[in-house]
DNA sequence: CCCGTGATTTAT
DNA sequence: TAAATCACGGGG
């Protein structure tokens, strides 16, 4: 019994869906083949008052117009010359807010996976990053606006058991986003307790 | 620690 | 136009 998640689902405020996005599974479909993974680790970005947003201060661009769009919209871009990273938009249109995927647990079409992640040689080095997901699951800017709630390829299937209780949830200060002053330090990464697909700490 | 790599954003 | 930036990852 796979339900996949409703626009309802992710219609609330970025903090609450990506807590709420903890234990559900990430499905990506390519050439016909599912690959999933269970979602570990995620990150809130809050809109135009949050420093670390690509909104931030209303910002509006060609990269970040998915950012505007109704929650349960992809919002994929592409930086430092090489990687992806994406999100899931939260909110409803007109409210740039997104919670950004950081780490999944494979589960389904792992060999697969390690096609594509050329240097990862064990599970826990697939997709324990925010472009490392990106690249296991073949996710680039062609991505970039889909509609979770209808797309045939790229979705988020209700997957959280009842194991993973509210404790087990750790809220920490969110990764890469130094230059962000008073937001830098806010407890926005959210993550699984000890679960060992949740990327390093790096600073 | 450092650097690749290039689209995007911001400054001039 | 030009310069700086970057929600990263891999190597040393």
């Amino acid at each position: 019994m796979t339900a996949r998640l409703p626009r309802s689902f992710y219609r609330r405020d970025a903090a609450g869906l990506s807590r709420a996005l903890l234990g559900q599974r990430l499905v990506r479909v390519l050439d016909g083949r599912r690959l999933a993974g269970l979602i570990v680790e995620t990150e809130a970005y809050l809109g135009t008052e949050d420093k670390a947003a690509h909104s931030y201060g209303g910002r509006r661009t060609a990269r970040n117009e998915s950012m505007y769009a109704d929650g349960g919209t992809a919002y994929v871009y592409f930086t430092y010359g090489m990687h992806h990273c994406f999100n899931v938009v939260a909110g409803r249109a007109d409210e740039p807010v997104a919670a950004l995927v950081r780490a999944i647990e494979p589960v389904e079409g792992i060999e697969s996976m390690y096609l594509r992640r050329v240097k990862a040689c064990r599970d826990t080095d697939l997709c324990s990053g925010p472009a490392k997901l990106c690249e296991a699951l073949a996710i680039d800017r062609d991505l970039n606006g889909q509609d979770l709630v209808a797309d045939e390829v790229l979705f988020i299937e209700r997957a959280r058991t009842r194991a993973l209780a509210a404790g087990r949830i750790a809220a920490d200060a969110r990764i890469g986003v130094a230059y962000a002053e008073e937001w830098a330090d806010k407890p926005l990464r959210f993550t699984i307790k000890d679960n060992p697909h949740v990327s390093r700490r790096p600073r």
